[in-house]
DNA sequence: CCGCTTCCAGAAAGCGCTTTCTGATATGCT
DNA sequence: AGCATATCAGAAAGCGCTTTCTGGAAGCGG
């Protein structure tokens, strides 16, 4: 009649190998992590019995005995979306030089579903937040958010974010998107075009606002206005992009040369362009902007402003682990690169093009 | 003089939320998790004292009580590869609606971290371990995982895996990786090819194998051979696949059409046949497998096998999470759909597209 | 009106670790 | 030698929960 109660599950515990290396569990503890001397011999034992044993530490036992998790939360929109999974990408590698692992969470999109998640990565007691990609317009969003990591931070969390809205006061990882914009704007110029359309993405982003504020900048800088039908929205997304193209079509294009704000929208434009039988770029110039991996491999190959995404994700985490000095937030800038590709070609003559209505 | 330990951090434990409701412990767990009948007023309260304190469960408290976790583990060689990304989105979707947490985990294809990352997984008490891609032909590696994966199961874990060796024996979601591209090689000799190339990856993936087996396979069907040096090997990256091309171009290309074992590849190999002066598909056609995402919107698009990449990471935490029937492993087979796009046209006379050596 | 269920709140025992704290032993000085 | 100091192993106290287990109160049939 044995007296163990029956836990359906069972696994191989710190005790079992202290004690069959015949020494306490905490000299098991010490001997295993390396946490203070343990003479030679019983940390060989010691050693020995948890490779016997198949022994497998319990992280959550760790974690609630140590006050100290070994997990970083990422929040993004989408791992599927190029942007994203490339910035994930260099956080993953910044968290393996650091032995941690990535909590990765996609809201698709929903700011419920944002806070939700900050929510569930407290619990987790992650050591940061990464909150990768502009944040929402939305002033309930933003009050949830600031109470979810308002007390996470003063409770010892970090939290960081890549393009984000100022609001919240955080470390942040921060484009040029509005020089880099300008920068673009000006090498179009440049090529000789004059008349322009936008496709932007939901203006209450930051993100879009400054990408399109740069843009204007350097077209006023030379006197071009941006016609208000020519700038038309859409979702950040590859749909979105040839909604927008689709639309700015209907308007009636009046214009040599398009930027889609985004690289992922500009792919999207690019394709509803063709199927309206333009081309691209002799009958019209396309450019967009983050250097997504994928652009350059595209006929023409989309001329953009580079971001270094997967660096940016490395950085993102080493800006939140890094020691915080005083109280101000630190902003990371990232310079982005104009390249100018074959989508983009210089202007010869004829503003509407060729073909557009 | 306090006699509390000064601890640096401190959270508002369940026990904080019980004594300001004026109940245990106990009451206080049940009427969080609705694991057992509380009083209604208790109730209230319990959730009025959690929500003004700002209580966040502790989840290794949780875990570590409870014997279970919340979390799921995905490894796979890098979300910064569309491939990868894609699936790890339907993970996320999947894993979102059954309220899991998802870690995820790049090996940067090395088989060590591939087991480490088990190892750390199961640390952490992962419900289910995921492996995407590939598996590695490294007898070393194949032990220690099975070395891992063994203990892991017999103790409850759940294991599924997305393409994967045979040699472990665990529920898989397996893209028809013979059969679809044996329906691609056909679809290719119908539009008049007989002369073929190949870009493959690592042989000793089976993936890799599968896709030339079927494609030799069908070619064979009509009498058509492969000639050995037309097979040219490459990593499964980008670079790999343009290194490849670059390879089959140097030995001498005598084909009307390459086929590249994955889209990645193919991509990489569109960019080095364009730099040599080859236009697909008028010279030379082009084919690949995958359909990641952004394969349609290259110019030309790119002729490929669709798998229903989002599709298959929602369907591999199902696998894994559905209820075990006897002791068979499942396998979810996967169909292709050839997809013939731009890339590849009608062949019309000349083998050796002009151009080339 | 009494005994037998049923229901539900609280006490308490862990879950598997880490980390004081304690004390025994070895080491260094005078 | 003799005492102070440094080392290092073990005992034990938690970490913050969940989950029996226990027992009082209420419900109910006879």
């Amino acid at each position: 009649m044995p007296e163990r109660p029956v836990r359906a599950r069972t696994y191989v515990t710190l005790d079992a190998v202290a004690r069959t290396a015949g020494v306490s569990a905490a000299t098991a503890s010490r001997a295993l992590n390396g946490t203070a001397r343990v003479r030679e011999d019983l940390r060989t034992r010691v050693l020995l019995a948890a490779e016997r044993l198949g022994y497998i530490p319990n992280a959550h036992a760790q974690a609630l005995a140590s006050a100290q998790s070994s997990v970083v939360g990422v929040i993004c929109h989408d791992v599927g979306d190029p942007y994203f999974s490339a910035i994930a990408s260099g956080v993953m590698r910044a968290a393996a030089a650091r032995d941690l692992m990535v909590m990765l969470a996609s809201t698709f999109r929903a700011p419920a579903r944002e806070v939700a998640y900050v929510s569930t990565l407290r619990a987790h007691r992650a050591r940061a937040i990464l909150l990768i990609g502009s944040g929402f317009e939305d002033t309930a969003w933003e009050r949830s958010m600031a109470a979810e990591l308002g007390p996470y931070r003063s409770s010892g969390g970090r939290v960081a974010v890549v393009s984000r809205h100022r609001s919240l006061r955080v470390d942040t990882v921060l484009p040029e998107n509005r020089a880099g914009a300008a920068e673009l704007a000006r090498a179009l110029i440049g090529l000789g075009h004059r008349d322009f359309a936008v496709l932007t993405g939901p203006p209450s982003l930051t993100t879009v606002a400054d990408r399109l504020r740069g843009f204007r900048d350097a077209l006023a800088e030379h006197s071009i206005r941006l016609a208000a039908d020519q700038v038309v929205e859409g979702a950040f997304t590859r749909e979105g992009g040839y909604a927008a193209a689709a639309e700015l079509l209907a308007r009636g294009l009046r214009a040599s040369c398009v930027f889609a704000v985004t690289d992922v929208m500009a792919v999207g434009a690019l394709a509803a362009l063709r199927e309206s039988g333009l081309r691209v770029p002799e009958d019209l110039s396309l450019a967009g902007f983050d250097d997504v991996p994928i652009v350059r491999d595209l006929t023409p190959p989309l001329t953009t402003v580079a971001l270094p995404l997967v660096r940016m994700g490395e950085t993102v985490l080493d800006l939140a682990l890094r020691e915080p000095r005083g109280q101000r937030s630190r902003v990371e800038r990232i310079a982005g690169e104009v390249l100018l590709r074959g989508s983009t070609a210089p202007w010869r003559g004829g503003t509407a093009p060729p073909g557009s209505e």
